[in-house]
DNA sequence: ACCAATCATGGGCCCTCACCTACTATCGGA
DNA sequence: TCCGATAGTAGGTGAGGGCCCATGATTGGT
C-alpha cells in the first residue's frame, strides 16, 4: 500500500541510514527495559574487551565527550557492574574496572542485541548475514578512521 | 590508538547502527548547505516517482506524522519546488504536485548522495557495494514490512 | 614554591526527532 | 439539517544526544 518510492532505495545511503536507525532503536528499546542506554554497553564492552581504563581513555576510545562519560560511568557504578577508584599514582584520575556482575550483565545485553539481530536479519540467510557482517566491518573501520583523522586535527 | 571493542564489532546490531548514523549524518550535511532536510529529499522522491499526492497520503507513505509534514511541504513550496493546490472534489485536502524546478533539484539531490556514497564505501569494490545494496534492500523491506503492520494494529 | 597543564565533575545550552493535542474547515451520511 | 469523521494546520512536550564551559583537585616541571 504505501511503497518506499524507488528513487531512495536505489542508494544505499538511505538504506543504511534507515536500517541503521531500526537497529538503533530496536536495541535501545531492549535496553530500556534493563536501564540502559547503548552507550553503557559500550563502556562495558570498551572495559570488558581491553581492561581497566582511566576515564579519559574510555572518552577518547569511544568518541564521546570526557564530560558525559561521567553519568555514564556512573549509572554503571550505581548498579554495581564497575568499580571506580582513584589512581594511586595519580590521584587525579579514575580507574574504572569491570565487576563480575558488569561482566554477567554485558553477557546478556550482547544475547539481547543478538536477538535484535536475528529478528532484523531474519529473512537473510546465515552465510548473508555473515557477508553482511563482514562488509559492514570494513565499512565501518573506513569512517571510524575518518573520525580519528578529523579529531587528531582539533 | 583507540580501537572500538570487538564485542561490539562483532554486533552486526551495532554496525548497522553505526554506519547508519555515519551515512545519515553526511548526507544530511551535505543537504544542509542546500537548506534541506532529510525528510525534504524523501517527500521528493515520492512526488517524482509516484506522481502527485496528498499530504495524507505522503505521511502514510512515509511513515511520518501527518503533522510534520506540514513545515516540510510548505519549505519545499516556499523554495519553488512543488505546488500546493485545494482540491477542487475535496476542498479539505491539499494536492501536492512537483514543480520541473523540483525535479531538477531531486536529480541534484540525488547526485549528492551519490557522492556521499562512493566516499563512504570507498573500501569496497563495485560488485561489493552491489552486494552490499541488495542485502540491505531486503534488510529495510523486512523491517519496513513489520512497521506497516504495527501501523495497521492502531 | 609557583604555575601551567591535566583530570574528573557538574551544569547548562541547543538541536533534532517523534509524538500528541487542539482548532478550523470541510465533507458525507442519517 | 445536524452530526460524526476527516484533512490540514499550529503549537507544545519530552527524550536523547552532542558540545562547551567553569570549577576544584592534583600533577609535573621550572
Amino acid at each position: 500500500m504505501s511503497e518506499t518510492p524507488p528513487s531512495l532505495l536505489g542508494l544505499t545511503t538511505y538504506l543504511l541510514s534507515k536500517t541503521g536507525k531500526a537497529a538503533r532503536s530496536r536495541l535501545a528499546a531492549r535496553l530500556a527495559d534493563r536501564d540502559m542506554r547503548l552507550w553503557h554497553m559500550a563502556v562495558l564492552s570498551a572495559l570488558v574487551d581491553f581492561g581497566p581504563h582511566v576515564q579519559r581513555e574510555l572518552a577518547s576510545r569511544l568518541g564521546i565527550d570526557r564530560s558525559d562519560i561521567v553519568k555514564i560511568v556512573d549509572d554503571l557504578a550505581v548498579a554495581g557492574l564497575i568499580d571506580r577508584a582513584r589512581d594511586t599514582g595519580d590521584r587525579r584520575r579514575v580507574t574504572v574496572t569491570p565487576t563480575p556482575a558488569g561482566r554477567a550483565a554485558l553477557r546478556e545485553l550482547q544475547a539481547e542485541a543478538l536477538t535484535v539481530q536475528e529478528t532484523l536479519l531474519a529473512p537473510l540467510t546465515g552465510s548473508e548475514q555473515a557477508q553482511l557482517a563482514a562488509l559492514l566491518r570494513r565499512v565501518h573501520a573506513h569512517v571510524h578512521e575518518g573520525a580519528e583523522e578529523s579529531k587528531a586535527g582539533r
